[in-house]
DNA sequence: CAGCTTGACAGATACGTTTCTCCATGGCTG
DNA sequence: CAGCCATGGAGAAACGTATCTGTCAAGCTG
């Protein structure tokens, strides 16, 4: 037999399959570890001729450094957390798909892109696990008020940047957020343009940054132009809760003739409570609401839907959090504010040759 | 005397925030680094006294076990990788976000409860952010036919567990996937039951097996009861083809008078494509798409929709991941076929009673 | 030709754990 | 009282890498 020799002189109780580690390849190359070391990682200075030649008995032996090791010793290890909320024990809840999957798609490759992999992390993770995983830095989805985490993790020094303003003051190192507030003036100039004269909300009862800013310009917009507020909020992660609500507020004696919905779901939701209620889209009724989803584009009739562009802010997130890592935490904390793009689709748009339009069937005040 | 004596002995060029390490533990608790190691870990032989003393010093002093090192020495990082299919430089598709969101959902709870973290990366990672990350193991979602991602994972000696039947013959130590020939057969079968007479299939061109599986047991269904075949199939990945292969479908001479269609936008291209032509749903033509999204259930009508119960498989396929890697890779391969859900609307079923329905305002085009 | 620089490498150490081996002590039994 | 076991704990060897500090020869300068 060939390899009956020395007994190999090595450990041969490995974990798995013998990996071949940087000395093995140091000893085949006849080189030393520090050569070795060098030459892959393009650091010392070495003659073309010795680089090329390790680096091809390293293919040859299948040499992956060891990613724990580097790690240990350089402090850094690639890997970025992505922490979502969340409602009981999952991690995020149905309403939030769409946002969500456009938005970690886009950190996933803004964050390759720079060499670094996302780990995904729910924010009720048990201890043991966050603290067993290595990480750079992390991004966190609309922070809770004092999100126990994060504050961990800040505490210990690791950079943090948050999507959404963080609730409280919870002391990430940067954030970036859409422009809420400018986003629902839009959209409701958008409505009253279209012919709409009582303006009604579909928004949320959680105390989170994004319900928060958007009721409250709904209500000075309102207050501005002399509208009585209509609006009916509910839990937003009950997408049950989300369906009677919508029905809520076109039943009500004082019925809007136009309504923005918050939520993903508050399109279809409305659409068929406006149905139920025989009311005409956009004739009788005009519709907008915050979705990512591509199936408004579709639906009977299409409707406007406001973007909040998850992707852009997905990749903003991680460029500003790597920066953070490599740049060392150098600054005053930065925050990046992102316009919103209103898609205009039929339903918030009154025919056009209709000069008059069809009131609500009784005027009354 | 207690401290000053020996200067410390320690290094002051700490990365950032000089972490407590296990050996500041030992020294404040007055015992030996085993003894800390021990006591936290709830392993060799203390006694109740020493154990409580000791986690009581090390949470006085904040210390966190540093996760790279334990993951050096023990040779498991708890790190799990979820490796999603890419369409050119992207993670994954529009199409696919439901089925994705609750899946990787579901396996990251189950991952958590069992103390892994899940890493994400695409297919198409560049090798070195790979090679970067201490797997202990890694979730493939329908793994192309000879992904060199996979192979080379495998060859390491690195348990991968596939969503969906590996293409080719990839190694996987286990794969978790639906019965996707039973759920096609019954909905054909449910269909036909409701008086459809010529059935028509909306699929994908790619070659993946969930693609393949469907439509041969569509191809099969109509042999067997004697219906020529009739389908259209488009690239499943780009959401336009869908709208306009649907459209197709139902232009056709031999207009077929039910669809199912594989993809998840294929319920709303349909139902636009369907009121294009001036056809009632359910009246005219009945509908079924596979697709994860609560849409289907309020669009006008309502959708039949097959439900691939995402979290299931993604629950499965990292409980089956864990066994193989803490059981050791013992054994053969495992497969795990899981039930589909067939969530019965009304777009799949002929009115019952009612005689006049209120029509469509002018019916013709 | 002594002394200095520079290129090309080798040796040794540290990163922070886990764990294997080994050493005290003290209370028993035979 | 010699021998033994159980208990409680210390020491030291890995794990695999990245670097810091040398070393040695060759090529210069003055």
């Amino acid at each position: 037999m060939t390899a009956a020799g020395k007994h190999q002189a090595s450990r041969p109780i490995g974990r798995r399959l013998e990996r071949a580690g940087i000395r093995d390849v140091a000893a085949a190359a006849g080189v030393s570890i520090t050569t070795v070391s060098d030459a892959l990682n393009g650091k010392g200075r070495l003659p073309d001729a010795t680089r090329r030649h390790v680096r091809e008995v390293a293919d040859r032996l299948g040499y992956r450094p060891s990613a724990a090791a580097r790690t240990l010793r350089t402090g850094r290890s690639g890997l970025i957390g992505l922490t979502v909320t969340t409602y009981g024990e999952e991690p995020f809840t149905f309403t939030e798909f769409a946002y969500f999957a456009e938005m970690a798609r886009a950190a996933t490759s803004a964050a390759l892109a720079r060499g670094y992999a996302l780990v995904i992390l729910p924010a009720s993770s048990r201890h043991d696990v966050w603290s067993n995983v290595a990480l750079d830095g992390t991004v966190v989805i609309d922070p809770s008020d004092h999100d126990p985490v994060v504050t961990d993790l800040v505490r210990q020094g690791v950079p943090v940047v948050s999507d959404g303003r963080p609730a409280g003051n919870l002391p990430v190192h940067a954030w970036v957020d859409n422009d809420h507030e400018a986003a629902v003036l839009d959209i409701l100039d958008h409505l009253a343009a279209a012919g709409a004269r009582r303006i009604g909300l579909l928004t949320g009862t959680s105390t989170d940054t994004y319900t928060r800013l958007s009721t409250t310009a709904y209500l000075e917009w309102c207050e501005r132009v002399g509208q009585e507020p209509v609006y009916e909020a509910y839990p937003a992660h009950d997408p049950c809760a989300g369906a009677v609500a919508a029905d809520r507020l076109l039943a009500r004696p004082d019925r809007p003739d136009a309504v923005y919905g918050l939520f993903d779901p508050n399109g279809t939701d409305l659409l068929a409570a406006a149905r139920r209620y025989g009311l005409r889209v956009p004739d009788d009724l005009l519709l907008v609401c915050c979705s990512e989803s591509s199936v408004y584009a579709t639906t009977e009739p299409p409707i406007t839907t406001l973007s909040l562009k998850p992707g852009r802010i997905g990749t903003a997130v991680v460029q500003l959090l790597i920066d953070a890592i490599e740049g060392g935490g150098s600054g005053a904390p930065v925050q990046q504010v992102m316009p919103t793009d209103l898609i205009v689709r039929i339903s918030s748009q009154r025919r056009q040759p209709r000069t008059t339009v069809s009131p609500p069937r009784n005027a009354g005040e």
